[in-house]
DNA sequence: GTCTATAAAGAGATAGAC
DNA sequence: GTCTATCTCTTTATAGAC
């Protein structure tokens, strides 16, 4: 499926919702008619459903890849906060999309997106798992919390961040690695 | 308007989102015939400003109500987190409505909604913008930034967290307050 | 305050020509 | 691969009785 079709589709379910997106304001966007639309795709949903595999196998494939370069327990959750943030923010339409419009696809292919992110979230956890083993990072949290709190601090930027604004991806990664790892408390001596 | 048509609508509106929700769904949900609805609002929307409306009326009052209570920095940040994450939890429907629906509104009603909105995250940036003049925050990262990390951390949760699970509120308000405040790195003595 | 009935508009999707 | 034309269904909202 053409590659502008769902870089459309995503820009406009992102900015007014999937629901309230019409497939004519998607054929205005792209300078054709309703129907051709239909030559393409087979239902509205199928859209909706191809911005959700793209996404989650996108930020997938890119978190393990930087973790992979790695070795170090610590450097490895700094390399998965950086290639969260940059391959959510560098696709903020799809990602945002993905997010937030589960809801509107069948059951069973949300059962199968939701299962794409599950194997993400255990990635996650394994990364944060082995550090707490190495003793890197603290145990009296258990993983999945440190996970779901480490994703949450993440995925909630897509909401404010401004691709246009002074704040880059890389600088919100810096600012937001240092916070996740350090805490927000001054200390006296940071290491 | 009454308490359980909004407390049905926002239930609704969550699950399914708001576009997606029909009258009809509404109505049925109620018990009573679409037309009725009628008596009660004027527009569909009137449900959905209203709610926005509740949510951050209720969470700003709570979070003010709980800060003033205490008065060293580090115990506001506490209070507040706590403040935050009960009055959403507890409210999960409305609070996640406001959150991911904003968009749904008419223009002059969606500014007037963020306005709220705004003052909500002033509230929170002096709180935490006094703590970093106290020494209690680090003064290394922006309050700005400080701020937008903590509202993504806790805003986020309203995606995954469970009331019939064994997680509380108020046990996730403990856990994420020394996630945010302590980091997630291990420490060699905690204070 | 709720009902039945219906208006009026807008939605997703299809047929068939080019 | 895109077009014009159209079908069919669902939507929000209103009129007016009780």
């Amino acid at each position: 499926m053409a590659a502008r079709l769902l870089g459309t589709a995503a820009e406009l379910f992102w900015r007014n919702g999937y629901a309230a997106t019409t497939t004519r304001e998607l054929s205005e966007g792209l300078g054709v008619q309703k129907a051709s639309l239909y030559y393409h795709v087979r239902k509205k949903e199928d859209l909706l459903y191809s911005i959700c595999v793209n996404a989650l196998t996108n930020i997938l494939s890119r978190a393990r890849d930087e973790v992979s370069q790695v070795s170090l327990p610590e450097e490895r959750i700094r390399a998965l906060i950086r290639g969260h943030l940059t391959a959510m923010l560098d696709d903020k339409d799809q990602h945002a999309t993905m997010l937030t419009e589960l809801r509107s696809l069948t059951p069973k292919r949300r059962r199968e997106i939701v299962s794409l992110r599950d194997q993400y979230e255990r990635f996650i956890e394994d990364v944060i798992r082995d550090a707490q083993k190495a003793g890197a990072i603290r145990a009296d949290i258990p993983a999945k919390i440190l996970k779901l709190g480490l994703l949450d601090l993440l995925n909630w930027a897509i909401f404010w961040f401004d691709g246009n604004g002074e704040l880059t991806p890389k600088s919100l990664a810096d600012d937001f690695t240092s916070l996740y790892l350090d805490g927000a408390k001054r200390q006296l001596q940071r290491r």
